[in-house]
DNA sequence: CGTTTCTGGTTCTAAATTAGAACTAGACGT
DNA sequence: ACGTCTAGTTCTAATTTAGAACCAGAAACG
């Protein structure tokens, strides 16, 4: 009665990949593949896990086509775990996350690492989203549609029936 | 000796992020409430959530500066959960995480709602990094800069010492 | 107004998950 | 050939989770 709760199948998007990479540290490791860590071992210092979290949590990505094995790359009998395609793509997701963190949990003169470009050292731009014809757009200029049972779209939003609207 | 590792004072952005929202179900409620999602009951069934955990990670989310509650919109004495400016700025997070769930959890001719812009119906554009000047850059055209001890670069990953190369 | 139902929780329990230590097999280095 | 390193697995104790039961205050009902 304490298992968590499977997002597998859920309508959502959002869910489906939260179910992949939702876990506290899927993403940390992640993270890490793509700056370029690639043995247990690196995995395991860069990130002070237990090794036996470490074991399941890369059986899982492996599982889930976000990293593979292949011979490492310094010729040794060992493996190193790398990202697939599917596991590279989750790199906005990083973006998205480091840019917020950036934003909002650092205090004013606190410093952080930070996303350059390597062909200048310039800082990267902003991520932003923008309409199909590249207006940026801002959260409430958009909305969910198609959505499936839990999904609900904002206009549908489900509210406790409260017939009559007296403030006392 | 099991209490989860915190990822507070990390040196990485990332990392950061991940301690306030990178739990099993804050994300969900986030995206919920850019749904319109208000009411504790309408979290509760629509992500069918314990009452227990709900609580708990609202209160948490609060705490942290992601939502805040304020008297119910309906006029009931009631309380509503709202996203702050900073729970606002999530919105990118939610986006890259449906475009990666859409592009690569759903089989083919398998539906999923999405993103459209108000304005015209339309699906909004996907998200890209793009570099100060405007290029479009992909993972490997940038480099984490100016990291802590928590926040590797590409450059100085660490890699088991394995001064030979033969394989056997 | 008095009663019933709903909302928004809190508390309790059993099961699952986690952190960390100890152990191990096979690869490496010398 | 021997000792050390790597990449795990196994074990235990503590924490977290899901779910049910409980409860107080607000709203609906008559």
């Amino acid at each position: 009665m304490a298992k968590r709760i499977s997002l597998a199948d859920a309508d959502c998007p959002v869910a489906r990949a939260l179910h992949v990479i939702g876990d506290w540290w899927s993403l940390l490791i992640i993270r890490d593949a793509f700056d370029g860590v690639r043995r247990f071992s690196a995995f395991q210092t860069g990130l002070g896990i237990a090794k036996g979290m470490l074991s399941a949590r890369l059986r899982d990505l492996v599982e889930r086509g976000v990293l593979a094995t292949e011979p490492a790359s310094d010729g040794s009998a060992y493996r190193d775990y790398v990202l697939t395609e599917r596991g590279r793509e989750l790199f906005l997701v990083i973006v998205a996350l480091r840019q917020w963190g950036e934003d909002h949990l650092y205090r004013r003169g606190e410093r952080h690492s930070f996303l350059i470009d390597v062909t200048n050292g310039e800082p990267v731009a902003r991520l932003e989203l923008r309409s199909a014809d590249g207006r940026a757009l801002r959260w409430n200029d958009t909305r969910v549609q198609g959505a499936g049972e839990k999904c609900k779209p904002r206009s549908v939003a489900p509210r406790p029936k409260v017939t009559s609207r007296r403030r006392r």
